[in-house]
DNA sequence: ACATTAACTGTTA
DNA sequence: TAACAGTTAATGT
């Protein structure tokens, strides 16, 4: 069985089932925090990040999706509201489909469950090892976390084979750091040799 | 707009 | 008490 790290639905499939396209501009949200769940969300172009904030407004960042990534899936199986916003980083183009025409498709084609299935098995797998990094004290072993995690989505996984496309201040929020530790560890981390930079660029 | 540095503060191993 | 993460602010790309 091969192991699907991303999940995606053929698009003309789910258009053909009911699914819409919508247009984002920058800086919209897509759903908010408390939101009912009501449809399945796959990204066509643009990047969504799935963020909250904690009580003294600390923003948290969850993960940061592209092309033809899907996002709060897991949400549909689960009968309560949204515990994050779905907010555009840019300008973006997604298709929605109602949660029960998602599982009308999924009823349909056994191999898009099962899809289905390895998708939410790897999130859910690599949420445990962020998890862990991230409980660590220690910053370079979080921001390996969540390289680690980012990378898994690429074929490709020979060293300093993967461009980190984010800025200093996501990694940050994403890790539950400040921007000047990510920036010193980083470089703690190039002298260990377990990045590499090109022109300010990761590479993982 | 994002990245870096420096100087300082507070916490903790 | 030395190391180190967070804070603030100024500066660089």
């Amino acid at each position: 069985m091969k192991t699907i790290s991303c999940m995606k639905i053929d698009e003309d499939l789910l258009r053909s089932n009911g699914g819409e396209i919508r247009n984002y501009n920058s800086k919209d949200f897509i759903f908010r925090s408390g939101d009912k769940p009501l449809y399945y969300w796959q990204i066509i172009e643009g990047n969504v990040k799935l963020n909250h904030y904690n009580e003294d407004g600390k923003e948290f960042i969850h993960n940061i999706l592209g092309e033809n990534q899907s996002f709060g899936d897991s949400c549909l199986f689960v009968d309560k509201t949204y515990p994050m916003n779905a907010f555009t980083l840019s300008p973006c183009t997604v298709i929605k489909l109602p949660k029960n025409k998602l599982f009308s498709i999924l009823e349909e084609y056994p191999d898009i469950s099962l899809e289905l299935n390895s998708c939410l098995s790897h999130r859910v797998y690599y949420k445990m090892i962020m998890i862990q990094s991230i409980a660590s004290a220690n910053p370079a072993i979080r921001i390996k976390g969540l390289m680690n995690y980012l990378k898994s989505f690429q074929d490709d996984c020979s060293a300093f084979s993967f461009p980190v496309r984010l800025t200093r201040q996501q990694i940050a929020d994403l890790t539950g750091l400040r921007v000047e530790t990510v920036i010193r560890t980083l470089k703690k981390m190039e002298k260990e040799n377990s990045l590499k930079f090109e022109k300010r660029v990761i590479f993982f």
